[in-house]
DNA sequence: AATGAATGAGTGTTCATTCAT
DNA sequence: TATGAATGAACACTCATTCAT
């Protein structure tokens, strides 16, 4: 009666490919409308084959936040890996989390709409984003890279920073439609267009907005000293 | 067949009944879950009335949060008026954005799923706010108050900023649920409890972020000697 | 509580702009959906009103129908009262009959309806009009200017004819729309167009058609001996 | 969310009853009042089950006036087929579409109310009735049997005399209550009596009507000599 | 393992009618 | 006489889930 794990090759192979339709309709049309048959239809299989690896609408939504928590964390820290101090990391983890939106989109309409949907799911998922910086603020704040700032509150914050920057201008992209008129429809879908990446500009400023607030001493000067 | 404005005191009446009822059932609820029916129920009214004054669920949820961001926008601006420089009136604007979310919860959870149901509108509230920082930034880049950076950015970043620290600290309190079980559950309520306000120690470290962010010159000296 | 006669002149009034905008907003939605308010705002008045002359939707209904039937005999008799002899009568009052549903389409289109709604009054419709032919078919019968038919018989088939041609050359005009893909819509407005009026080839066919069936003597021996 | 065809044997059986309780119940109740659920009820099945089958009520609506058509065209040509000539072929023709309208009401109630709910659904049933008589009428006049009227008048007059008669004498049968009183009542159902029978008085009448109208040759000389 | 059929509770919405003013 | 507000039953339709095969 409860799903289970699959036991074969070829349950593993169908499994896989519900969890990509998932992200699809999901993505596409929300948690409310991403309908089962919708997902298996995307899935090219039956609806009741669904329920042999889910017990629910609820149970696959909450294992596709866990996975892109997961792949969005992994893609973090990878890109913040090779790197040498807490900016430069701060940098790449940025640069890595916005590629990430563009190409998973899912994550930030899901993720947004989680708070309703599963509460747990959404917490669970900044709370561990949070962890990663704050691991490496206090780090960075002991080997006296950054000022004494609470890492956790920091965290937060940069948390923030990352979402509304990355929903202004990956998902968004140029269309920023704040005319009136737009308010009324409601089917549009909103990355139809967009230019999907961070302009320039903006990251730099963003990133100069990220020292000030950490109190990092200026790269030139301390890097290598 | 298309709702129209009341005509008399009485519509008037039951029109605020119905807008103040959405807030609360949409809050509770979420968009999908929000039934006209749960929505009549709360504001003590028949079904069909909804249909005098409203066309859809949809547009009485635009309506809410065009109200929302109206009050919102007023709460925070009336809190930075009798302000004497940048710092401070973010200060104040802040603390006055984390009042009304504790006041108004409805404002995170509909303005959040909005992403699906009404994206014209949630780009809107964001803009408008947005726009009000940039206006403040502006002058106080002008009047030397703060560093040259882009006020745009630095808006969003602020924006991003509010709303991370608010989700945590005041929507979720003490209660952040990390724990794997409680991703399964998702009727939980999440407002259930919590402190619904933002400890001292966390709006200093975030305003002292936001100092060193905006390169402001006076606090910065005065505050860490 | 029951509606009754108007006793007043701007009552009156009030009644006949009812009535009018009854026959339009039946002929254009139908009966199902011809919603009071439909024909309230048609007539310019408030909605409950409507029930200080009418008690219910179909009671208007069959003043209609009776409205209707009462002026297209009326439009009849008043054609056909000039003439000499059965068939010219019939030529004459057929003229009048698809004139008078080019002018009114809304009695097709309600008195059809009326089979379901109120077959009463769709019956005595039927029934007062054929009274006329078989008074005028029983009297050429004994003038021997038509055959020894059963007048009754001849003048529900005349009924029928008429009809039938009516629907088709008055009412769907040239668009006859054979074609499978013009079922699937149901909205299409089939009154849109079309030339509204019996061409002379084919009411003269249809003439011919008449003439035979009643057995008429060939007008140009009999007539004026 | 569009309605397939059948792929079980199950399945099969469910769509044959859906099309026979939508039958009765469209007769019965007309289209307006002809609740999905109470096809679903008179089919035994649930009323999510209908959806599996048809998209809408109108499509079950467009696929009955489709079987009825094509059930009345073959009743009426296979009884026309063993005929020899023209009028015995009428004679036939109209007997056959008599008892089918005995046998099937539905036929009658649902094409007239299908001037508003599907108007190409309507058209094409008349149009295709018609040819089957324009093709008949054609081959006679070529082979000299009838008069050299226009087959496409003639045709459309033939049609209008078998429903009209139809209609009086088999659903009206003996019940013609041109009184005022049933003008009132809506609910009554006008089927549930009636000699459901073209007497044959009536019919011979008909006939006599039908073969003066073609200007037959033969039976008009030999029947009334 | 896989599936298509079946279900019925639930939704947004309409509308004839009543009523207080 | 006139009206706008209010109502609640009713409807078409959707969908997560169960089940027999």
């Amino acid at each position: 009666m409860s799903a289970g794990l699959p036991r074969t090759a070829r349950g593993e192979e169908t499994k896989r490919k519900l969890i990509e339709a998932a992200e699809q309709v999901f993505s596409r049309f929300g948690y409310a409308d991403a309908s089962i048959s919708r997902i298996t239809d995307a899935a090219g299989i039956g609806q009741g084959t669904f329920y042999l690896y889910f017990d629910s609408k609820l149970q696959i939504f909450n294992e596709l936040v866990e996975d892109l928590n997961h792949r969005v964390r992994l893609a973090m820290s990878a890109a913040s890996a090779a790197t040498e101090n807490r900016i430069d990391s701060e940098r790449a983890g940025f640069r890595a989390f916005f590629q990430f939106t563009a190409d998973h989109p899912a994550l930030y309409r899901v993720i947004r709409e989680a708070e309703f949907v599963s509460p747990g799911a959404l917490r669970l998922h900044y709370t561990r984003i949070v962890e990663g910086y704050i691991a490496g603020l206090r780090a960075a704040g002991a080997a006296g890279e950054i000022s004494d700032i609470d890492p956790t509150v920091a965290a937060w914050a940069l948390m923030g920073i990352g979402e509304m920057i990355g929903m202004r201008w990956v998902l968004w992209g140029d269309q920023v439609s704040g005319d009136d008129e737009a308010v009324e429809g409601s089917g549009a879908d909103p990355f139809a267009s967009g230019t999907r990446a961070v302009p320039e500009h903006v990251f730099e400023q963003m990133m100069r907005f990220i020292e000030g607030a950490l109190g990092a001493t200026r790269h030139a000067e301390v890097r290598n000293p």
